[in-house]
Parts: C-alpha cells; structure tokens; sequence
DNA sequence: GAATTTACGTCAGCCTTGTTGACTTTCCAA
DNA sequence: TTGGAAAGTCAACAAGGCTGACGTAAATTC
C-alpha cells in the first residue's frame, strides 16, 4: 500500500493495519480492564452493571437517577434493576430532593463506599502500573486518543463529570 | 494530596484522580468505539459477537475453533451459537483441517467478508478520525498504555496473531 | 385551579450472550 | 488398541440489555 506524506508529516500510522491494530488493541485492554473488578464482583450477587453504576454514585454524589441514566445510557428499567438491589442492601440511599421532591439524589453509604474501594482499588492498581509501565507522555497520549474517539455529547459528559451533581 | 518526585521524574500523573480519568476515559471510549458495528448489526440477526468471531477469522484466516475459543475468551458452548447462525447463513465455512481431520479450519465466504468489511469500514472510519485528531505521538502512547494494561497471556496473544494462523 | 409534564418506580415479557454440566462422534497418537 | 483431544450439541440458567404499558407524586404551565 503506498502512503503519500501531507504537511511533510508522515501518516503511516493512518494505514488500514495500524487501525486494526488499535482496534484489537482496544479489545483486548477492555477486557483486561473489566476482569479485576469482575473477579471481586463474581459470587457476590453483583455484576458489572453493579459496579458502573456505584462508581458513577461515588464520583458525583447527590446525583439524580436521570442524570446516571444519561451518564450509563441505559433504559430506566434495567438501571432500576440493579438500583433496586443496592438500595435494598443498603449500598446506596436515594434521598428525596430537597429543592424538586420528586427527584431522588444518590449517596453511597458507608457499606457502598466500601466496596466502591475494593473495586475502584483493584482497577486503579492495574491501570496505575500500566500508566507506570508506559510514562507520562504516553499516558497523555492514550488519553488523548479515547477522548477523540467520543462522540461530542458524550465527551462533553466525560469533561464535565465533577463532584456535587453532573 | 502530597507528591513526590523520584529520579527527577514527575509523577502527578499516577495520582488517584488522573487514575480515575483513564478509568472514565476506558468506559465511555469503548461504548463509542462500538456504537457503530453495533448500530449495523441491529436489525440483522447478529450482535456484537458475532462482530467479534467475524473479526478475528477475517484477521487470521484458517483459525481453528479452539483458536478462536481462547482468543474470545467465551466457552465453546458460547462461540459454537454464534458460529452456527454464521455457517447456517453462509458467511463462514468450517472446512475439514488437512492434516488434523478433527479440526476445522474456519473461513470468511465471500458475503462475510461483505459484512466483516461494512463493519470494519465503520470503526476504522472513528478510528481513523480519532488518530488524526490526535497524532502520531498520541496514537503511539495510546497503543502503548493499552498493552501495558493486558494481562501478560492476552498480551502475548494480541502481538501474535497474523494471518495464516495463530 | 385545572391540565399537563416530569421524575421515578414497577410489571411483564423478550433477546443476546455469557455460564455449567453431561454426553457423543471423530480422529490422532502413544 | 486405547486414551485423550477437537468439535458439536442438548438443557438449563443468569446477567443485563430492550420495549411497552401503567401508576403516582410533584412541579409547571395555562
């Protein structure tokens, strides 16, 4: 395949086989990246659903169920699922909203930030050696790259994620 | 929160905080990396994985079951329904290994390698446009940090395959 | 003040894709 | 010739998505 240079800036890494590879590259990394908190998870009765949707609660507290539809972009129903059993297990407490009562503001309690710990821990540490492994530069790069790859309006919830509400 | 230095080297980005951005970049990245495929599979009969059987047997031609089972991670049980509806429908051929009889040697027909190439125009086309965004230098830390984030087996597997085999 | 909209919850049913466990057939290799 | 490997299949189950329909409470609009 020949490749024709723009600007004098070499675009190898826009050939068919550097795409694939990234592609591949990111398929096997996800799996990597879900495994530790799914190995935690498994014989709890808690899945993968389970742990988005507290470190979205951890990360934003006060958040409403809307607001971590949004975020999750996934239907009511099955998001109700898994809060259901969170808040039966007194992981998460839905406080009625002081200013709007009818929404439901999310808090972890102590039980759900404990675990929140144990799986964020576990994450953290595979991502902090990776980070480690590859340096600084890299890591700006990698960051760089999955932002881009974002569809705007997802992007913009990604940039916009703070604490105290989304 | 107090960092230090070593070997003259910043490591601010080891911090908890840039930890949990990678970790958020992970999660919304991947589900706009596949948005696409998935949004051409719906109304099909297929999903994304058999997205996943069909990417790999196009990349290494020739791959026994068994190949494609560790690669996908998934039991066999699990695969063998995906690769039943593909070889009912005509897009994959399981031919007879040659020298191994009890093998067989999964291939694209040609109206797979239709769909195997509508779908990967689509998640090359973001790709693609995300590396531009991004640039050489990104793209190369990008890669970088994803391998280092592989369990060392996955690793292995993900540097290794070409086509002919695996 | 009445009507409409919003936020949330829930019931019921369906689909995909993962799992275990058990069993068969075919074939290679010691 | 016999044990083990590769593949296929049946059955049953679970997680976690989805749609559609409905109900209630509270806010907002007319």
């Amino acid at each position: 395949m020949v490749e024709s240079n723009q600007g004098g800036e070499s675009l190898l890494f826009l050939t068919d086989e550097q795409l694939r590879k990234g592609i591949e590259a990111m398929f096997f990394a996800y799996r990597a990246f879900t495994a530790d908190p799914d190995r935690i998870l498994e014989g709890m009765d808690y899945g993968r659903a389970h742990h988005r949707a507290i470190h979205f609660i951890h990360r934003a507290p006060g958040l409403t169920v809307t607001n971590l539809l949004t975020i999750l972009g996934v239907t009511k129903q099955s998001l109700n699922r898994v809060l259901r059993s969170l808040i039966d297990d007194g992981l998460v407490e839905a406080r009625v909203g002081r200013s709007d009562k009818r929404e439901r503001n999310l808090h972890l309690t102590a039980k759900g930030a404990e675990l929140e710990r144990a799986l964020s821990d576990a994450q953290r540490a595979r991502m902090r050696a990776a980070y480690r492994a590859a340096g600084p530069v890299a890591v700006q790069g990698f960051r760089t790259v999955l932002e881009a790859m974002m569809d705007p309006e997802m992007r913009r919830q990604y940039q916009s994620l703070r604490e105290g509400g989304v």
